[in-house]
RNA sequence: GCCGCUGUGGCGGAAUUGGCAGACGCACUUGACUCAAAAUCAAGCGGGUAACACCGUGCCGGUUCGAGUCCGGCCAGCGGCACCA
């Protein structure tokens, strides 16, 4: 391809200049404006095009928010413990710090292609010991708050990764990371009371100006529920089982029990016949994965061979042992009411258990009733002295009425669950805390933290439960820091999400070694103001931090409590038919040949110009081509204008303004694509009026070049500096149109007949409405050969004549 | 199963929120320049017709002078949750 601007002489002269002299400056008096990337985990793969897009969003929105007139705070760093970097390590035998910085090295440069403004000072890497030191200090602060706690219990155990996970990083049963199958483990671990902030992460989503799905996401997976617990008395003995229910209306519905087969009465519930038959059904249970337990789309159960007792109404109801009953939600134990639970309806179709409706359908029951019927709309039935009540009003007074009764209370609860936090790996930040046979778990004292990684001869997981750390008897054996006994250090580390749960509130302060942040520092630059990065985090790294912000600002840390106030998900890019691009479907695409051949500004147009953002997009190398043309006829453009030098004219003022006005509106609606169909359609109007004019007036070019700068910074720069200016673009301000300026005198107006447009007509803008259809009618002609029965003009769109 | 999003030319996608459907670009066709090609420039490019008419935004129906846009009912694709009582 010819080239009529030379990107790569440009381009390297441009990004030598920034260097020398930054544009973005803070002078103490500007405004603030965080925009944060997701920082990236340094992988040995190196970036694609699909990482490009999501740097060059928030770069073009960072120097769009510096023409405004903010002082930015652009960082960037790396998220560098974790499970690749030490499986290199296992089977090479190098030090996954070692490997962790040739990645960080390579992706730099890689990134340094984008020509983002990142503030290379800011810096920050999650395994920098300077770093690492505050992650543990928050945890030490956890600890003391009651917030950091031990238990031993069956938790997610990933055989191949050989290590424990949260709730969070199981996906469909399977490892987050490797996808292998997720079994019960019961290991003592360090957990994080997350569930304590619930509410808080819950009420609170409704200040943010997050996309509503992620806002949903995360408040479907904290699940509160209301309802009551019942307390039902087991016939014949001194126990009560308590169950959760959120439709305590339906209590009269109730024929049955079910608990979980981990339930602690489960096994003594049985009675000499079923004896057996409920120990293996524990048993079975007890063996099933996750994977198993979830294709089992067959109910099974067990007879315990007891009975509980209705607190309402006296009932007698059978308990049985079933898995469809998760141990650890609610109580563990459930009451049935077939007539309206699709669970408990399959269930007793299948073993035959009555079933009483007790909320009429349509005003009526049900007769052979073929499934549940969910809703709770309708009056009560065979309900005693519910009965005649509306169920809508009777589940919110029911749990009261319970209470009041003394059969139980009225709950909530919630699908949350706290943080699984250890994992038994080496590569993670060790968890600062002294195992003291006298003083119990002891936090290391805050002020010998970082407690450093030590080095280890074998990184290789045991699977065992046990950290690699644990084979290093010096590190492992210590002194209690409170009663000076033999020790021994905690060898499990943190999960990779730890460093990221916190890292932005470091890049402001990212030296500090006597704080996290300084609230001077703190004050200034934070929060973070917009947040770029992908959806995958929607309920992990993204609910996580709002979990640390909180804590942080419970504790005086900083002031805020919410740490990200706008996030934007930008879409995927796919390879052809939309396949994931992946180096073993070999259909990555590198944006390094892009650059060489397109040039860097070329490729994030490109970036932006392929689809909406938020969407996924399909990567075809043929489109660069569009933006690349449309970069050389602009730059053609200008400077022929230049060489002509020809006054403004009303059209060329007009145009100024609209293009401003328009694009600025695009962009303000983050719909980037369009802003960049609009400087073509814009530079194509320009064109069109420079063939009769023989150029365009210098300070519409001009206004172009400042639109255009965040885009394509080095071509704006360039052609900035060629119309004889010596200060960068980017130090003057994003430009404004006057409304007025812009107004057309006349309009192009459709006429329809009937709705459907058989011609346009030229008319004043300020034409009345009579002037108007009269004109419409004149224009019609005789395609008016109806009575006509309605005319309509609605003020600069549409005169439409409707005839019979 | 439940919840959410999406469906527009050969392709990626526009449509100021109810007002000329297909902006902008890719691909393609033709022409100019060239010995030739590339690049560039000019013209064309939903179906249909000689040209009009007419038909066209996943499908069926509705509201409206007017529907890609609103309402009701389906279908397909993608994403989230997945026995949470």
């Amino acid at each position: 391809m010819a080239v009529s601007y030379n990107h790569r002489a440009i381009e390297l002269k441009w990004r030598k200049n920034w260097e020398e002299h930054p544009v973005n400056v803070d002078d103490g008096k500007k405004p603030k404006y965080y925009c944060l990337d997701m920082f990236p985990y340094p992988s040995g793969s190196g970036l694609h095009v699909g990482h490009w897009r999501g740097y060059v969003i928030s770069d073009v929105w960072s120097r769009y928010k510096m023409m405004q007139g903010y002082y930015l705070i652009h960082p960037m760093g790396w998220d560098a413990f974790g499970l690749p970097a030490e499986n290199y390590a296992i089977k090479m035998g190098i030090h996954p710090a070692i490997s962790t910085a040739q990645n960080v090295a390579n992706i730099k440069k890689q990134i340094n292609d984008i020509a983002a403004i990142y503030d290379w000072d800011r810096e920050v890497n999650t395994t920098d010991p300077d770093f690492y030191k505050w992650t543990q200090w928050i945890f030490v602060k956890m600890f003391k708050e009651g917030l950091a706690y031990e238990k031993e219990f069956p938790i997610n155990w990933c055989p191949s990764c050989k290590t424990g996970l949260a709730n969070e990083e199981v996906v469909n049963g399977c490892c987050e990371r490797c996808g292998a199958s997720v079994t019960k483990k019961n290991l003592r671990q360090w957990m994080l009371r997350i569930t304590k902030y619930a509410d808080r992460l819950l009420n609170d989503l409704d200040k943010l100006d997050w996309p509503e799905k992620v806002k949903k996401m995360q408040s479907d997976w904290i699940g509160k529920s209301y309802g009551a617990e019942v307390e039902f008395p087991v016939e014949g003995r001194e126990e009560k089982i308590t169950v959760y229910t959120t439709r305590p209306d339906t209590l009269y519905g109730a024929t049955f029990m079910v608990l979980a087969p981990e339930h602690a009465l489960a096994a003594s519930l049985a009675t000499e016949e079923t004896k057996e038959a409920v120990e293996k059904y524990i048993y079975d249970a007890s063996m099933k994965s996750n994977v198993d337990r979830l294709q089992d789309k067959e109910k099974t159960g067990v007879f315990t061979g007891t009975y509980a007792v209705n607190p309402l109404n006296g009932a007698k109801v059978p308990i049985w042992l079933s898995d469809y009953v998760l141990a650890d939600y609610g109580t563990g134990a459930i009451m049935c009411v077939p007539a309206h639970d699709d669970r408990d309806f399959e269930f007793a179709k299948k073993f035959d258990i009555p079933i009483i409706q007790v909320i009429a359908k349509d005003g009526k029951e049900i007769e052979n009733m073929t499934e549940a019927y969910t809703d709770a709309v309708g009056t009560m039935i065979n309900s005693g002295e519910w009965n005649g009540m509306e169920s809508a009003v009777l589940k919110k007074e029911a749990p009261h009425i319970i209470e009041e009764r003394g059969l139980g209370r009225a709950t909530v609860n919630y699908k949350l669950r706290d943080w699984v936090f250890s994992r038994q790996r080496y590569w993670g930040e060790p968890i600062p805390i002294i195992h003291c046979p006298h003083c119990g778990n002891v936090p290391v004292p805050e002020e010998e933290l970082p407690l450093r990684l030590p080095e280890v001869e074998s990184y290789e997981p045991t699977g065992t439960g046990e950290s690699p750390l644990a084979a290093i008897d010096e590190w492992v054996n210590c002194k209690c820091p409170v009663c000076g006994a033999d020790a021994k250090r905690e060898t499990n580390t943190m999960p990779q999400w730890a460093g990221s749960s916190w890292y932005f509130l470091r890049y402001v302060d990212n030296k500090n070694d006597k704080e996290l942040v300084s609230k001077e520092k703190a004050d200034k630059y934070l929060p973070v103001d917009m947040y770029i990065g992908g959806v995958e985090h929607a309920v992990l790294h993204l609910l996580y931090s709002r979990f640390y912000t909180k804590f942080l600002y419970d504790i005086g840390a900083v002031d805020f409590d919410e740490p990200f106030h706008k996030l934007f998900n930008q879409g995927m890019i796919n390879g052809k038919n939309g396949i994931k691009m992946s180096k073993s479907k070999g259909n990555v695409v590198s944006p390094d040949d892009l650059v060489r051949d397109y040039g860097c500004d070329s490729l994030r147009m490109y970036e932006l110009f392929v689809g909406p953002p938020e969407l996924d997009a399909e990567w075809d190398d043929r489109g660069i081509d569009g933006v690349y043309r449309f970069l050389n006829r602009f730059w053609k453009l200008a400077m022929d204008s230049k060489e002509a030098n020809v006054a403004e004219t009303k059209e060329m003022v007009k145009l100024r303004h609209k293009s401003v006005y328009d694009i600025t509106q695009r962009l303000e609606n983050f719909s980037l694509n369009t802003v960049i169909s609009g400087f073509m359609e814009y530079n194509n109007k320009m064109t069109d009026l420079a063939k009769t004019s023989g150029g365009i007036d210098k300070e519409t070019i001009e206004t172009f070049i400042r639109m255009l700068a965040p885009f394509a910074p080095h071509i704006a720069e360039e052609l900035w500096e060629a119309y004889g200016h010596t200060d960068s673009v980017f130090h003057t301000s994003w430009p404004e149109a006057d409304q007025e300026a812009m107004k057309d005198d006349e309009l192009e107006i459709p006429v329809q007949i009937n709705g459907k447009t058989k011609t346009v007509i030229m008319v004043p803008a300020d034409i009345s409405k009579e002037d108007a259809i009269a004109r419409g009618k004149e224009a019609l002609g005789n395609k008016l050969n109806g009575t006509i029965v309605k005319e309509i003009y609605v003020p600069k769109k549409i005169v439409n004549i409707v005839q019979k």
